[in-house]
DNA sequence: ATGAAAGCGCTAACAA
DNA sequence: TTGTTAGCGCTTTCAT
């Protein structure tokens, strides 16, 4: 393993100082053509590439971003959804020189590790996703004084840097997609209520309805599960056998309340049209297919990182809310 | 933003050296309980977190270890694989007091950067994921001189450390298992031939077929993917109307057979049985459920990460191939 | 426009 | 056992 190249080994070969090394490689002003030239072609002919925990050290700067992620869930949570993200949040990153770094924060140990990162100061900046209720994340990152933007909302208190998908708006045309096909009793599967993007599409579902003039009592609460979708599913049936759609709040409980609904030789979508939430690889192959919400999740994860850069850089940027679309299928 | 807390702060409010300091964070010997104590409150009062930076650069490593990803093919790919993976693999680095930098290398852009990152030392080691066959990425990580850990293997030539998941024995099992159910006529459904596990899942496969005496003349190659499952299925029904059983070498591929299976009249499993392999969510949502074969995503994650940490502390670890598991469902 | 030198916060070698 | 000091490789004043 033989020595690697640094500054004074450029600076020595192209005949100049070392600080003019170090403003050509960081672009500054005051630099002659002909000194510029000698110090890239030296970098090139040594093919020299700066230390990046050097330039840190000195920059005061750490070169990288936390990508936090507030979930044990892979069941439910992994579903493309994270792929997605980390994809959208890689092709931003890719354009800079930061480096991402990842951390799974839903145990004690976990957020213990991403507070030793904080208070070391061991990163430029702070994406939240898939945060809990009252997550002790949120205070944490918050009190790193890094900047910090987040991924969805939550009920307890709006971030105040977050990028987040249109529920609300998702679900209310979800649910005006229904009523357009002639539904009119349409009931709907909601997800916790003790979530925001579980109130969001609840609250879109009821906007919908009302506005049209009908009746928005046709309700369930779920806990975005499949066995949850199912339970509701059936408590639907039973208290409102007159229902002819349901938007329910995710392909997941879609799922379940597919599966009771063919158990009960309920038609869909002649007799009842089914709306999911989410167009998980599952909506595909549910019989009939699911007609579902699609989230723009790729997008969520690059406007995170755009917005993160920004802080970093210290702008002010506006948070964000991304629209949704409906993707038709059987189901309705 | 106050002055962060450096060992010299310590140092002086415990009344001590910054040696004595140093060596009572990394735990060396030749410190007296006293100094001990009167370091470790010191550290406690004045909240010290060492900077890690100041850390990686003085200390010659860089505290962080790469998980790269070699594939575009979200849709494929991310199926809760990735996610499994990242879970094993943070599970692992959370022990230590490592970083974990995750780097999307399937673009040239990708590469380009990882490459940068070798160069600059800005890792103590790698673990490459997801590569494709001729894969450039392995040649790149070789070439870097850093510990070097493969996600599965390919087909050009064994990696010197690598985890891998048992598929060529998960594939012989599952057949075994169809054999065992009296099944005479097992035909296959292969993956794409230009890669490792496509290969060894049909090799597992023959092995079965002829141990037992039976022929292993039913093949179809598909690609992996559902469509290519589903003309897979038909070829083989076609060319062999009497096989009674499949072993179809991807969950997505076995969808597609159904979906053939059933436009056909084909009873599953009555008339055809069918086994898939990885266990994606969407196994459990075919029509009937489908049986198959699961890798240990997560142990892979910890398998691959602790082989790499043998290999930062010098140590010569020996490759691990890990044992699937036949979930059993109504497909077989 | 350029060079010299003082750090960034830590580790490690060497003295004591 | 403890203290001192010289770096790690870079950025950034401050002179020139």
């Amino acid at each position: 393993m033989n020595r690697p190249v640094t500054v004074d080994d450029v600076a020595k070969h192209a005949g100049v100082s070392i600080g003019t090394v170090s403003r050509v490689i960081n672009n500054a002003p005051h630099v002659s053509r002909k000194a510029r030239d000698a110090v890239e072609r030296a970098i090139d002919e040594l093919a020299y590439v700066p230390n990046k925990t050097a330039q840190s050290l000195a920059g005061q700067r750490r070169g990288s971003v936390v990508l936090a992620i507030s979930s044990d869930d892979p069941g439910l949570f992994a579903n493309l959804f994270f792929a997605q993200v980390v994809t959208g949040v890689n092709a931003v990153v890719e354009e800079t020189d930061l480096e991402l770094q990842l951390v799974l924060a839903a145990s004690d140990r976990g957020r213990a590790r991403l507070s030793r990162i904080f208070k070391a100061r061991a990163a430029d900046g702070v994406m939240l996703l898939a945060l809990k209720e009252n997550d002790p994340l949120s205070a944490l990152a918050e009190s790193s004084g890094l900047p910090v933007v987040h991924g969805g909302r939550s009920l307890d208190s709006e971030p105040r840097f977050y990028v987040d998908a249109d529920n609300r708006g998702g679900a209310r045309s979800a649910v005006e997609y229904l009523i357009s096909l002639g539904r009119r009793r349409v009931a709907t599967i909601t997800g916790s209520q003790d979530q925001h993007v579980g109130v969001a599409r609840y609250l879109g579902y009821r906007e919908a309805v009302v506005l049209a003039g009908l009746d928005d009592s046709r309700v369930a609460h779920g806990d975005f599960s499949e066995a949850g979708g199912a339970a509701a599913m059936t408590s639907l049936l039973d208290r409102f056998p007159d229902l002819d759609a349901v938007f329910v709040a995710s392909d997941a409980m879609a799922a379940g309340a597919l599966s009771v609904l063919a158990a009960r030789g309920v038609q869909v979508p002649d007799e009842v049209a089914v709306v999911g939430f989410n167009d998980i690889v599952t909506a595909q192959h549910t019989t009939p297919a699911l007609t579902t919400v699609r989230q723009p999740i790729d997008a969520l994860g690059r406007e995170m990182t755009r917005m993160l850069l920004r802080l970093i850089d210290g702008d002010t940027p506006t948070s964000l809310i991304l629209p949704t679309t409906l993707v038709r299928r059987e189901s309705a």
